[in-house]
DNA sequence: GTCTATAAATTGATAGAC
DNA sequence: GTCTATCAATTTATAGAC
């Protein structure tokens, strides 16, 4: 019943290695040939699934933004917003080695297709993975009662500081940054949160 | 006396227009040959200045370096640290289309030679313009009174919060956003010196 | 659908005349 | 020191057999 490599399982394959060695290596640095090897596909056949890298690099996007559409509506499983956003905080916390070894795998790839042409589809759709994480934490604040521009406001303070402390820990190569700095930001939004229930809008 | 384009002087020229193109297009998408036209030089004589991309590139690092050198002595005219500190949030403002249209100088290039070879001497280059600007604002929040532990745990917070902006205006295409969130980071920053004044340590 | 072989283009680096 | 011409390697993309 299920043929574990069928040409849909191969399509996927390819994806999750590229978007592993956009990652580890960058968009620039990864050859199609290195995707067909870790994906166990003969390197001419990578065009049969995707005509271009470019057409490659939108998989792999379309994927972040599938699996973050999943973190959120895991989530979402806690009935406390405040509670959902320290999950969106922690997060990186789950993945210390990679994010200390590679950074952010959106924040870094976002940064990375910004350098390409202007009118590259592929920024669009970079940048449509860090708006996901505002509209998300944008959702959740007005959630706790922030009014919609105060929300916004408060969701873009989060994820720039979520991102930055990332690019440092990453940097610096300092997994104790990383969590030091996180608590500090996990802090400030709950005081942020006790500001308001003491004078509600 | 001055001959305009002495060997010196281009050399400095090809510096100066590689750092435009790292800038603008990212390292690894600039090519010899962009960077021999921008400043008037031909392909093969880039190799008499430079051995190698890499040696051309160490070169735009360490004139980085001496940029900030530059600013923050030119900011260290200011008596006040936490006025110093202030000129330091601000700067992203002195340069907004440039920030909105191709990110931090020193953030997006530092990300993009993260993805380099784990022993690129490039990579401990690029993390060392990171942490001058942490290493700079620590020395400020030390002369403000902070303690050497809390001070540092600061300094990485707001480089971190300039970082994570700047990368959010850039990606997002937003000056508002770049001008209100480092309005709101020069807020909390006054914030927590006037905190520190009132119960010093 | 799958694969091998190769074309076509790019680009970092070098050779060698002046 | 300066420049032209070119090599050598890499890499995206294609052609065509099976």
């Amino acid at each position: 019943m299920t043929r574990a490599y069928d040409s849909t399982t191969k399509r996927a394959e390819l994806i999750r290695a590229a978007k592993e060695l956009f990652h580890q290596q960058g968009f620039h640095k990864t050859t199609l040939d290195n995707v067909a090897k870790k994906a166990s596909v003969p390197l001419g056949n990578v065009h049969y699934y995707f005509e271009t890298k470019q057409a490659l690099a939108e998989a792999v996007i379309a994927s972040h933004s599938q699996g973050l559409r999943e973190a959120f509506a895991f989530w979402e499983s806690s009935t406390d917003p405040l509670e959902r956003l320290t999950h969106l905080i922690r997060a990186p916390l789950g993945a210390v080695e990679s994010v200390i070894r590679f950074g952010c795998p959106h924040g870094s790839l976002c940064q990375e297709l910004e350098k390409l042409e202007d009118d590259s589809p592929l920024i669009k759709a970079g940048a449509s993975l860090l708006l996901a994480y505002i509209d998300w934490a944008h959702n959740q604040l007005q959630l706790l009662g922030f009014h919609s521009e105060t929300a916004r406001d408060l969701a873009e303070q989060l994820v720039a500081a979520i991102q930055g402390t990332m690019l440092l820990a990453h940097t610096l190569r300092s997994p104790e940054l990383l969590a030091r700095q996180l608590s500090r930001v996990e802090a400030w939004l709950k005081f942020e949160v006790a500001s308001l229930q003491r004078s509600p809008a």
